[in-house]
DNA sequence: TAGATTGTTAATCGATTAACAATC
DNA sequence: TAGATTGTTAATCGATTAACAATC
């Protein structure tokens, strides 16, 4: 269904226009059909409209010359196109403070991402829940994965341990990675790698604080 | 110090590259000089080396011809140009679950972040505390920000709250915001703002899923 | 000196934006 | 029809990379 090629900044945006588009319909009156032009977009987003005509074209023609986009059905294009359609099954790797943090974290399953288990290593934590969720003993990970079909593993261990325990999962057949470790994983091209590197985040703020 | 128009890009590699020597220097061997070359750092980083070295160049000459870079030296270099070698005074608002994991997060000390103060509206969390942190009431913020002089508020609210309570820090005089809630702050031009939005980011990951 | 690698210029590549014909 | 806005092409802008003189 996808095409090659869309730039990575391209589905960044989509993402934008999805929220965008969420918070709009919210706020509006459900009489009367909703039109949304890539101007009014743009007001909100701050994103060129040209662009957002252009990230939109890589994938089909949603618009009404001379009037614009149906909201609903703008939102509803973006969500088969960015995946948010389907539910998505994931686990999180690592209990430590962020690990448990994510697992309560809400926006997650409004997402249609189904935390089905939490792994650590620690015998003390292994047993316990966090929610309603169940912390499993890292050992077991493979298996899990491959029995329950898990999509996405999120990677919270600390950086020393989280290139082995990415390759356990990768055995186990996970298809993306969240990494959350301070490094690049080499792991096999099959896997979709994301990086959401917090320290990364703090040096960059302090290069425009010392300017 | 710094010189206006480096893309946004080249210090987000810069941060890579001294990540990557603090590695190197870590696992190297103390007694002779280390020198390494853009080559090097590129093999190491995925990075190009004609990349690194222009990135480099935006700051100025580090390198010597026919030999590389002095790793300390470099590594020293990119701490000064990326403000590491100072110390950050920084709060968090709201103690909720990932406003308390930040707070517990390691990485943010060993960077020189000082966690100063977390801040809540709840009554039955004012006057906790995390790890040796104390939580005081939001209303405080803004005369916490002036008084101490904090340089970075992490904002880790609700969305509905985030923009005013990114308001009440901008009053105080913050100068950077490190912002978690799903939304744009609109500010004045004089707030650095970087946003971590871990929705996005899973969107993202299931658009590349889906294909 | 010969070999290696920087710093920098010039060429390439890709992404953004302006402009406009098509059309609602 | 007149006004508005899309979808798309062409122009612009900026970032990446190749190439190479300078030089250790």
């Amino acid at each position: 269904m996808k095409k090659r090629n869309i730039p990575s900044v391209t589905v960044n945006r989509l993402c934008i226009y999805h929220r965008c588009l969420e918070n709009i319909i919210k706020t509006e009156d459900k009489k009367e059909p909703l039109f949304i032009s890539s101007s009014e977009i743009s007001a909100l987003t701050g994103i060129n409209s040209a662009q957002i005509r252009k990230d939109l074209a890589y994938f089909g023609q949603f618009g009404k010359r001379g009037i614009g986009y149906l909201a609903i059905n703008l939102v509803k294009e973006l969500e088969k196109i960015l995946g948010l359609d389907k539910k998505w099954s994931a686990i999180i790797v690592g209990a430590g403070n962020l690990g448990k943090a994510l697992a309560r974290y809400r926006g997650f399953r409004n997402r249609g991402f189904l935390i089905k288990g939490i792994f650590d290593k620690d015998p003390l934590k292994i047993g316990k829940k966090i929610g309603h969720i169940s912390i499993y003993d890292i050992k077991e990970v493979e298996k899990f994965i491959r029995d329950k079909n898990i999509d996405i593993g999120v990677l919270v261990v600390p950086a020393e341990f989280a290139q082995e325990v990415a390759d356990k999962m990768v055995a186990g057949g996970i298809k993306a990675i969240l990494n959350f470790a301070p490094l690049r994983l080499s792991l096999s091209s099959e896997v979709r790698i994301h990086n959401v590197d917090l320290s990364l985040e703090f040096e960059e703020l302090t290069y425009y604080l010392s300017k």
